[in-house]
DNA sequence: CTATAGATAATCT
DNA sequence: GATTATCTATAGG
């Protein structure tokens, strides 16, 4: 992994699209793929979660780079970040999907038989199918059973307005690959 | 294919 | 008490 998280979130975030994140699973497989659509966040956003500072939930975002917040929503999900930038700045990218590239079997039994295209097409299923939970928060890339690879080859994406927020949406700080 | 309702609990006001 | 960085099932075109 030579991808730089310490530069700021939006320029990570672009970075990340194409890089492959993996989770090692109990039999040593490893289950994930390539990252084909990311989100940017950092303190001065007001869709933000560090958007009023440091609180219990967010105090991994502001430590440093290259752990994983990990944070439960709509009272059913969990939804996985890669903590980027210098520390104590509250930034990260949100992962949003995965094309999978390895472990699909594992991915299919975790995600109920969905459709291929079902799998990885979301936040919350991606944490579903690297089988991510709130006890994987803080967890650092590359240490543990976290994988963090740079691309083989570099995808062309584009900039949108990131999902599911309300605050800051003019912000094009989504961004999906092609 | 698009649209919409309902589920369901941590977090913050 | 309101909001939420979502997903699924279902209904309709």
């Amino acid at each position: 992994m030579n991808i730089d998280l310490t530069k700021d979130a939006v320029s990570t975030a672009k970075k990340l699209i194409g890089c492959r994140l993996y989770t090692i699973a109990s039999d040593g497989t490893r289950v994930g793929g390539i990252i084909t659509e990311t989100e940017a966040y950092n303190q001065d956003d007001a869709a933000s979660h560090s958007y009023k500072g440091k609180t219990p939930r967010t105090e991994v975002m502001f430590g440093p780079a290259g752990h994983i917040y990990v944070y439960f929503t709509y009272g059913m999900h969990w939804c996985m970040n890669i903590v980027v930038g210098e520390e104590g700045r509250g930034e990260a990218v949100l992962i949003r999907a995965l094309l999978p590239d390895s472990g699909l079997d594992i991915i299919r039994k975790r995600r109920n038989n969905k459709q291929d295209h079902e799998l990885t097409n979301g936040p919350a299923k991606v944490c579903q199918a690297l089988s991510v939970t709130g006890a994987d928060n803080g967890a650092e890339l590359n240490k543990g059973r976290f994988v963090l690879l740079s691309p083989k080859h570099a995808l062309v994406f584009e900039a949108t307005e990131r999902i599911g927020i309300t605050k800051d949406r003019h912000r094009l700080w989504r961004f999906v690959a092609k």
